[in-house]
DNA sequence: GTGGTCTAGACCACA
DNA sequence: GTGGTCTAGACCACA
């Protein structure tokens, strides 16, 4: 269901937030799905529970997920989160065409990577 | 000539080594030019030296710059570097859109945002 | 007869032991008057049966209720354990007010807030 | 400057928060102070220094103090969160008081805990 | 079974 | 020196 990559240079548990992130905005997983728990995506993932229990955490507090003791964590309905996540992906976007208009990258050039990178990769 | 921007997330060593980047890529610094000594630029933006200290060795490794002891830090001729620079910005560029493709953004949207981001901000 | 709130960050067997100590001690429950059974109570509220078990041990524990094997759980005559549970209530509430005077909250303010409180809510 | 007290039911973590939130806003730490260093309270307390990140790190997510990576942990200023905590407090003498109120304890008893509570402890 | 807290200790990034 | 991340593993609270 998810992967971590080892070559990615952020920590583990935010690679982990933003793939349960991703999962629940698109509707994958669904409003009151239960979570893996703890333990077994520490053992699936090959990774140390404390680190999911930590990505769990972020991911509660932004309200993408609840916790009920005793039983696990769950999806929240989590639909009028899409905007703010959507204006951090337009910032960071932004950002790097400055970045790359600061270079003399043309509004042409990167117009080109987009179209292409929606085929590949 | 360079200022850091305490609210970016970023390490303040980096943001100085894409300054000086873009600065030698756009020609505004140019070969052979000598680079600001640590210790004076490290004053001018109150800074620790040792922060300087390894953005410059950032921007050696990258080929940017060479130095030359007991004389200080050099502006390297850089000109066959943009090529790579233009890619690592490219790779960005890919790895946002793949994010927001991920949550139902548009190519359209990306566009318009793209279009808007250059005349303000 | 009972309600339990789950936006309270008490457990839900604490909140269970506390409604039932209030009702035992306001007369409501009865020396010797019938506890529901664990199971209809927990059917009726919709949490697990073992959540009712240990809020009914805790009961026992505190001497609000006794057990009788095979026949179910009853009001013990706690008439003396107001006194006790009296004391706990202040014990709490000078240690709120111990926090409260901390940051400069007067005892005014205090009393302000303790009239208020029982005309609304 | 801080004391744990290990027969409070709380968790560690929690109580070296609450004690930095109210030195905060009872100013004995004022802005741009320094806070003692993950590692150093750690040792002074006798606590694992993960306990001391996670409370600086709540501490940071509630507004308090903020980190320079590489130098420390500094105290915000928190004025504006004084209003927030005061209402915190607020409430939770209000549930205390619905408590007490619903096994008869009046009005005045609490009014006369309550100054009592100043004098003493 | 499930999450929450904590210890002990390693190693890294940053200044 | 300072904080950040992670592992390994214990023990507890709760359902």
């Amino acid at each position: 269901m998810i992967h971590i990559d080892y070559r990615d240079t952020r920590p583990i548990y935010e690679q982990v937030v933003e793939k349960f992130k991703t999962l629940i905005l698109r509707g994958v997983l669904r409003p009151d799905d239960k979570m893996p728990s703890v333990r077994n995506l520490a053992v699936e993932l090959s990774i140390n529970p404390n680190t999911i229990q930590r990505a769990y955490a972020e991911l509660e507090r932004q309200g993408y997920i609840y916790t009920v003791k005793g039983k696990g964590n769950f999806v929240s309905d989590s639909s009028h989160l899409l905007t703010r996540y959507r204006e951090e992906i337009f910032a960071e976007l932004k950002s790097i065409c400055k970045t790359a208009f600061d270079v003399g990258i043309t509004e042409e050039e990167i117009i080109r990577i987009i179209k292409g990178g929606e085929a590949n990769d």
